[in-house]
DNA sequence: CCATCTTTGTGCACACGTTCACAAACGCAT
DNA sequence: ATGCGTTTGTGAACGTGTGCACAAAGATGG
């Protein structure tokens, strides 16, 4: 389940208030989820609460992080160390969730040898050996697009079975290891679409191509815009804090 | 949908290769889809592939283009300069797609004034002025999650209604915001979910509490393994390109 | 002009995730 | 001890998204 992360989170929230114990509801809503979800996630994991009183704190906290493995720490390496490849490196949300930076590599020579966050930046034909080396099974590829493919080969090879991908690109990869992809211009543009729609279907000649469409497309055209813009206006009611679910998918997936 | 600028991306490329038509099948092979899920999403579009021939590249990306809103151009404000804040702004993925930077923002006097991509730094307060001139209506926060929330609360005020939060917080906005969350961390996390279950379930004395637990617990746990790591396994079968579906949810999600 | 081949568009069924609603369980006060 | 309020755990219905499979439609070649 995704969503363990983002419990964990705000449990970690609540065990530095020394909350001892929380209702379905209370985390749920911190959680920004419904509350029977959260009921059935738990249950999956058969973490028994207390009836009528709620849920441990301290236990679920240890629970899920087993759960998630994250008792055990995780070597990384960051493969392009640019702008973002710097800014992951110095990204505190891995250190504090057993995430450690193994290395850093790039393949421009000018900037091997320099540092970030305090780590030597080394080249990339060292990866065998670091990955070998420290047993490194996670790879984070911040590449301009071009090179990504490439050096997710090399990640496989040298035997790193999940790999976090920044780079605009499909990678493909054998069977066996994981691909996630972190597009940052796609969740921009998923904002602008609905953004458009609230600018309300724009006034004059800008007009969406649905729209001067004949007949039938005009009626999947305002279809289209139910599925997507009225849900909306339903899930986001005055809402304080569950922010919840809207249908929209992600633009993070796998591959 | 969301899926829109996925298509987008490939049919770009396909573009600069002056590729004059797609079969749905190629295009969703480039995308990582399946064919009949890019056929329904086009025809909801209302777009007329012609039947024994294909999509026209050309017009798909006019289209879809338009669709998202990326004919106009769309000005964002950055907020917190710090690592991340830096990577983005550098990011080309965003100018290439109708995002322009209208501003840098920060409140820590030290970063005020230097320069990043190209563009100054300037202080938080001149905010609401910026907005208001530019008809700035994306605000991307890359701040300390303890300032997300204040921070969020200007943004809206100054009339803001998009909102990208890299920030690991909860966002509460009035109605009518859209806010998308991007975590990192949460992203690292899934992987290692994922890398600890191809570990072979622990081997000794590291178990998942799961397997400690007494019968109907070790069930739920066996359901659970069967529900994210089996259906792995089936969607990730030696596939080149297609790395397709799988049921995981992501960790970027509205609020 | 007709036959054939390719590819779209879509009806249908299935499977999944989500949500509701309720019964069983637990604490607590009387 | 017993009843009451609270909260979990879950069975069942619902809605949605996904994928299959096929018919309609256009292009192409004879």
């Amino acid at each position: 389940m995704a969503r363990l992360p983002l419990y964990l989170r705000a449990l970690t929230a609540l065990s530095e208030r020394s909350v001892p114990t929380v209702s379905s509801e209370e985390l749920a809503a911190a959680a920004g989820v419904n509350s029977a979800k959260l009921r059935k996630d738990f249950s999956y994991l058969g973490s028994y609460g207390t009836r009528g009183v709620g849920y441990d704190v301290e236990y679920l906290v240890y629970q899920i992080s087993r759960e998630l493995g994250l008792t055990q720490d995780w070597p990384v390496v960051i493969v392009g160390i640019g702008n973002l490849g710097h800014a992951l490196a110095n990204y505190g949300g891995f250190a504090s969730r057993g995430f450690r930076v193994a290395a850093l590599l790039d393949a421009d020579p000018n900037v091997v040898g320099s540092t970030a966050a305090g780590l030597p930046v080394r080249h990339m034909d060292e990866l065998e050996e670091i990955v070998a080396g420290q047993q490194v099974s996670i790879g984070v590829i911040t590449t301009p697009p071009g090179a990504a493919q490439q050096v997710c080969d090399r990640l496989v090879e040298a035997g790193v079975t999940s790999i976090l991908n920044f780079a605009p690109t499909v990678l493909t990869v054998p069977d066996g290891v994981d691909v996630r992809k972190v597009d940052l211009s796609i969740e921009l543009q998923i904002l602008a679409f609905h953004e458009q729609r609230k600018a309300g279907d724009e006034p004059s000649a800008g007009d969406s191509v649905l729209d001067r469409a004949p007949g039938p497309v005009r009626a999947a055209a305002a279809k289209l815009r139910r599925a997507a813009g009225g849900a909306k206006s339903e899930q986001a009611k005055a809402t304080p804090a569950a922010t919840g679910t809207d249908g929209e998918m992600s633009a993070v997936m796998p591959a």
